[in-house]
DNA sequence: TAAAGTAGGTACCTAGAGGAAAGTGACTGT
DNA sequence: ACAGTCACTTTCCTCTAGGTACCTACTTTA
C-alpha cells in the first residue's frame, strides 16, 4: 500500500534497487540504478571504449539486447545526462550517440571494476566450487 | 527456445544481467551479477560498515528486504566467498555474518562510488531536470 | 496455556521487466 | 509499383524475481 511515488513517472520501465520503505543508509544504492542496472554498464562501456556510435551499430557490438530496450535504456541515459544523442533529419533518418562528459567521469570506475574483476573473480570461482563440493 | 544453461542451477534466484546470446565483449558484466544485483549492494556495505552482526540486526538495519530473501542472497554471497556464515547450536539459535577477506577486498570500489556519487549525482539530478522540462 | 523470539524453509501469487514480432514514415533505388 | 533502410513505436506475451503468509523446533516469560 504505497503511496505512488512522486519521483519521475514519465520514463518507463526504470529499474529499482532501492525497495519500498527501507532506510538505506548505504549511500552507493542511487548509482546502482542509474549506472549499474540491466543493459545500461554494456551500453556505456560500449560507447566509451568504441566511441560516437550509431542505432545499429550499438545494436550489434552489444549483442543479445532487443531494440525496444536499447531505445528505453539510452533514453534513460539521455535523461540521465551520460549519454548525448545527436538526430541527423536526413532520410534514411541517422542518429548517432556518444558518451557525455559526466559519463566519461566514470571511466575511473569502469577501470577499477575491470581490475578488481581480473584479481579476483577466479577466487569467487574457487569459493563457489569449494561450497558446491561441501553442500551436497 | 535456449538449452538449459549448464551453470549452477543449485542457488535459486540468481540475477542475471547478461542476457542469452550475447557476445559481451564487456568485461565488468560478471561483476555486476555477483557484487551489484538487487540488495547484495546494501548487505556487503551494511556488513563492511557496521561489522559482524546477526540475522535480525542485520534485516533491521537495511530494511525493506524480506526475511526470505535476505536469506537468499546471503547465501549467494556466501557461496561467492564474499560473506563468513557462523552458526552456533544454542538454544534460541544464533547465526553472525560477516564480511569475508575477499569482500573486503571490495571496500575501495564502494568508497570509489560513494565518492562518484557525491560529486556527480547532483549533475545527473540536473541534467534530468533539464531533460524533462525541455519534453512536454 | 500461550505468546514471543530466532533463523530460517516452503508454497503460492503477482507485478512488471523484458522478449518477439509487426507497424510506421519518409524517402531512395530498380 | 514495390522492396528496402533506419530508428524507432506499439502490441502482445512470457517468465521470474520478489512479496505474503504460514511452517519448523526449542526455550523463556507472562
Amino acid at each position: 500500500m504505497r503511496t505512488a511515488s512522486m519521483t519521475n513517472p514519465p520514463m518507463p520501465g526504470k529499474p529499482v534497487h532501492t525497495a519500498g520503505g527501507g532506510v538505506q543508509a548505504c549511500p552507493i544504492t542511487p548509482v546502482l540504478d542509474i549506472v549499474f542496472s540491466r543493459w545500461t554498464t554494456p551500453i556505456l562501456w560500449t560507447l566509451n571504449q568504441f566511441g560516437r556510435q550509431r542505432f545499429v551499430e550499438l545494436h550489434r557490438n552489444i549483442g543479445g539486447i532487443t531494440a525496444k530496450v536499447l531505445t528505453q535504456r539510452l533514453r534513460q541515459l539521455e535523461r540521465d545526462g551520460l549519454v548525448v544523442r545527436t538526430y541527423y533529419p536526413e532520410v534514411p533518418p541517422r542518429v548517432e550517440y556518444e558518451i557525455s562528459e559526466l559519463g566519461q567521469s566514470l571511466a575511473p570506475l569502469f577501470a577499477a571494476l575491470t581490475e578488481w574483476s581480473e584479481g579476483h573473480l577466479p577466487l569467487v570461482e574457487q569459493a563457489r566450487e569449494a561450497f558446491d563440493s561441501a553442500q551436497g
